[in-house]
DNA sequence: ATCATTATATAATAAGCGCTACAAATTAGG
DNA sequence: CCTAATTTGTAGCGCTTATTATATAATGAT
């Protein structure tokens, strides 16, 4: 065990609870108050932690991204591109509307336009998003070089679709979607996919 | 003439001014600072003429639905439930990426998520992309009763779906998205779409 | 001219923000 | 024990926010 004073409280535990504000009221809207009345913790054990509130949020992104990771990586692991759409678009309506974290996706609700203070976090999620862009794009560019999609087909556009789909449906999320319309956005989308 | 001193400014122009920082930085990041040296006025003058920050959103707002409104009437008096998919989608790539204001959409990027202090701006923005969705939604059942949409067809899910591409590319476009790239996506959209 | 009325500019207000001294409390090592 | 090291709670810092009091300026009506 460390030297010193032990640490009172669950780091782990401290950083979904700021998840969860962040990912509800956005990188703006959440106060140092609102962080730290759901962390259980004063605000010198915030930044003794975790730095500022941006580290806060960024180890919070972090956070989210293995979670998203968690069905991403096994979608994009599909043995054909239209199953990688199918397991991609049907695991984003089931993500956004999991009952166990709130509605929506906070690469998306976290900051998108912003005033000059959270511009930087503002990029970083667009940074982020571009990310998960290029991942789609990459896997199917792959599936086209196995023949997997037609010789014509566009690799890029598809995946940029697929993008705004997953974008569009995070909207409709935090407006209250009901997963069952996600799920039927998805099935629609789909039929815009070859194979 | 009304009795008093006049006016010093155009309230048409100072609102363009006002809509351009809310749709830039959102309604939570668009200090009054920011407001009022876009307009050219000083506080008590925004104040005199508009109530308050959430009455000048308000009221921009109303100025975003009209222009808005300019090809959305149109794109939904489209003979065709197909006709009004494409004018729509297209509309909307062109519209998200004009260079003439900025790019993105006041709806879905003013206020997705927020602080307490904006939540009523919240669901105010949340209200009207549901009255969009209705919109869409009203126009393809009447499509499927003139016999325009097979018999098979969902309005309300085509309705949605429609309405998820088009917040997708809202927020494309506020990441980068160029507008090359939004028609792209549209055209894949509509091979979705019955017809 | 004078008055009532309205707009303007300056400057100040209370409240909330992110952040941090400070001293007390709790541990390990000597 | 005592010291060094670290965390904790309280309390407050300086700054920015949205909003407004005040006095001055500019108009129409009388």
């Amino acid at each position: 065990m460390a030297i010193g004073r032990p640490r009172a409280f669950d780091m782990d535990q401290a950083l979904d609870r700021a998840l969860d504000v962040f990912w509800r009221k956005g990188y703006e809207g959440a106060t140092l108050c609102d962080l730290t009345a759901a962390m259980g913790i004063n605000p010198p054990s915030l930044y003794a932690a975790f730095g500022n509130k941006e580290g806060l949020f960024r180890k919070a992104l972090d956070r989210y991204g293995e979670m998203r990771t968690a069905y991403w990586a096994d979608a994009l692991e599909a043995p054909t591109a239209r199953g990688v759409a199918e397991a991609l678009l049907r695991g984003t309506a089931k993500f956004l509307t999991d009952p166990c974290h709130p509605k929506g996706c906070l690469a998306v609700q976290g900051a998108l336009a912003s005033g000059a203070d959270a511009d930087c976090i503002r990029k970083e999620l667009e940074t982020r998003r571009a990310g998960s862009l290029a991942r789609i794009r990459d896997r199917l560019k792959r599936a086209k070089k196995e023949g997997d999609l037609p010789a014509d087909a566009d690799p890029a556009g598809l995946a940029r679709y697929l993008a705004t789909v997953i974008e569009g449906m995070a909207v409709q999320a935090a407006g209250g979607a009901s997963r069952k319309e996600l799920e039927r956005v998805a099935e629609t989308a789909l039929r815009a996919f070859p194979g």
